[in-house]
DNA sequence: CTAGGGTTAG
């Protein structure tokens, strides 16, 4: 067959000249598919004349794979409706797929495709293709995981008969639960597992990631490299390098980098380094690589330039982070999306330059999104700007009345101006609209496990201990002269709950976990899903001084590494 | 008879 698979016409021309299209039928099939790429109704007429399932389904195959998925469905109810041809086993995983993707992504349509999705279960159910087909199955658990229905996901699993489950089945349930970030579960689920290829291994190194447990991760690496008998691809080295990254193991990261074979990195591998070390509070490590990459003659993509411009927003580097915005479509041929604005703001938010981040803002060539308002709000409260914040603020509601920072902004903002009726009236507002603050949690891992702490939490057994072991901290810290920073506007929802008292925000209960139970001198590595708060981050720096320890903190946004009663932040952040 | 499921980063 020539090499014209892309392009129908040609191809169509071929097989007619050659009259494979009448003495072959399957013939239509590669024809069919190649034409639903390009035009719809020409794939139409195509089927028309050749209603095959077998073609219908290459050609539903290729829609579901392509830009427009929703298509692929079309194209299966006009075989429903239009065709004597009967859908079969082949026919469903790319519909399910194509219905997976859809609901997927944030577009105004992903509630219909989860329901199109049930909808097909409910008729492959019909025509008797659950339960034999194992391709089914793990399209089935994929669809209910990427529409959010967990529990459906787990029962495809669940009611598969043990002999049935393959290993992609037990791959999906794993990626059914990182999505939902469930990340513990891949763990445990993981290791239930006998057997393991480098699809289940990038699930287990993205969960260790997710959670920055140093520990698990190095075991999981042990594992990859000892038990495993695949060959480590290009995608399993990255995701190698971002989960040390993430655990805050710059060094393992950088020497594996400097491992690896320069054919086997790719734009990926290259974008989690620049990403990680920008993350570490490696700026300029980051920027240098960025360059080094270029040299290799490695083309960044869009997400390569959302890294360079978070390094630069860690490092304080207004002019250049602004430079490379401007110049991202000269030099790299890279349109900037709303996420590099979304940097940029925040870049210029977090030095101070609001009037220049709002101006950013009405600028933007897009219709600007709760992200973007949301990164010049953390700016507005960071430096104390009410009245663009409570500006700022009425515009996320506009866009999202369920945002819960921009209520809890507002309720300060009233609270610092003695507008006790106003900040009534958003306490009412809260509650009517059901938001809640998500509680602040800290993770610590001693010996291989896992433990988690929420603020003013009573529940660890060695509770008396570690409020003992704050008390003594306390003493120490009054002693070096800290006083607590009790500011009248702090109850933030990137913070935790300023209602528990600050000297039980989780990251402190995780140190004095810490100090109780390691030596002197390990490091103590904490992960919390907020953003360190101000008295917490001065806090550590005293204990890493006083105590001698290294405590390493990952925050929502980036790490610190405080040493000797300094932070590696260098206090901007 | 042909074909198909699970896949890294912010």
């Amino acid at each position: 067959m020539p090499a014209t698979a892309t392009c129908p016409k040609a191809l169509h021309a071929h097989l007619l000249r050659s009259g494979a299209l009448f003495a072959d039928p399957s013939a239509a099939a590669p024809l069919a598919a190649a034409a639903s790429l390009a035009s719809l109704p020409y794939a139409l007429s195509i089927l028309r004349a050749h209603p095959t399932t077998f073609s219908y389904n290459s050609a539903i195959r290729a829609l579901a794979r392509g830009p427009r998925p929703h298509l692929a469905i079309s194209l299966y109810r006009s075989m429903l409706s239009h065709s004597r041809s009967h859908p079969n086993n082949y026919t469903y995983p790319p519909l399910l797929a194509a219905c997976a993707r859809l609901a997927d992504s944030d577009s105004s349509s992903a509630a219909a495709a989860a329901a199109a999705g049930v909808a097909l279960h409910a008729s492959l159910f019909r025509r008797g293709l659950e339960s034999p087909d194992r391709f089914i199955r793990a399209s089935l658990l994929s669809l209910y995981a990427a529409a959010g229905d967990l529990p459906a996901a787990r029962q495809v699993f669940d009611l598969s008969p043990p002999n049935h489950r393959d290993l992609p089945l037990w791959n999906s349930l794993l990626h059914a639960y990182l999505s939902r970030a469930h990340y513990v579960q891949v763990l445990r689920l993981f290791r239930t597992m006998r057997t393991a290829d480098h699809v289940t291994l990038l699930a287990l190194l993205s969960a260790c990631a997710h959670l920055g447990a140093l520990h698990t991760a190095r075991w999981a690496h042990a594992y990859l490299a000892t038990t495993c008998s695949f060959p480590i691809t290009t995608n399993l080295a990255t995701a190698l390098l971002n989960m040390y990254m993430r655990c805050g193991d710059v060094q393992t990261a950088c020497s594996l980098f400097h491992s690896t074979p320069t054919r086997h990195k790719d734009v990926h591998t290259w974008t989690v380094m620049i990403a990680g070390l920008a993350l570490n509070g490696f700026s300029t490590d980051a920027l240098h690589l960025f360059t080094h990459m270029k040299d290799h003659n490695i083309q960044p993509d869009s997400v390569t330039l959302t890294a360079v411009l978070s390094a630069c927003t860690h490092a304080g580097m207004v002019d250049e982070g602004k430079r490379i915005l401007r110049r991202m479509p000269l030099d790299y041929h890279l349109q900037p999306t709303i996420e590099h604005y979304g940097c940029t703001v925040d870049l210029l938010g977090r030095a101070g330059l609001l009037e220049e981040a709002l101006a950013l803002i009405r600028a933007v060539p897009f219709k600007a999104d709760v992200a973007l308002w949301g990164a010049l709000l953390v700016a507005c409260r960071c430096h104390r700007n009410f009245e663009m914040g409570q500006m700022v603020a009425m515009e996320i509601l506009r866009l999202d009345p369920q945002h819960a920072g921009a209520w809890v902004f507002l309720s300060n903002v009233y609270a610092a101006a003695g507008k006790w009726d106003l900040v009534q009236e958003v306490r009412i507002s809260m509650k009517q609209h059901r938001i809640h603050k998500p509680p602040g949690s800290s993770v610590v891992e001693l010996d291989g496990v896992v433990y988690e702490f929420l603020s003013g939490d009573h529940s660890h057994p060695q509770s008396d201990q570690i409020y003992a072991m704050l008390d003594e901290i306390g003493k120490t810290l009054s002693l070096k002269g800290h006083k607590p920073a009790t500011k009248l506007v702090t109850f933030d929802i990137d913070e935790e709950d300023k209602e528990v008292c600050i000297s039980q925000h989780s990251e402190k209960l995780a140190v004095a976990f810490g100090l109780i139970n390691t030596r002197r001198g390990a490091v103590i590595r904490i992960v919390k899903n907020l953003r360190i708060c101000e008295d917490c981050h001065s806090v550590m720096k005293v204990v890493s001084e006083v105590y001698d320890r290294v405590i390493v903190v990952r925050d929502r946004n980036r790490f610190h590494h405080f040493k000797s009663g300094s932070c590696s932040c260098l206090d901007y952040w």
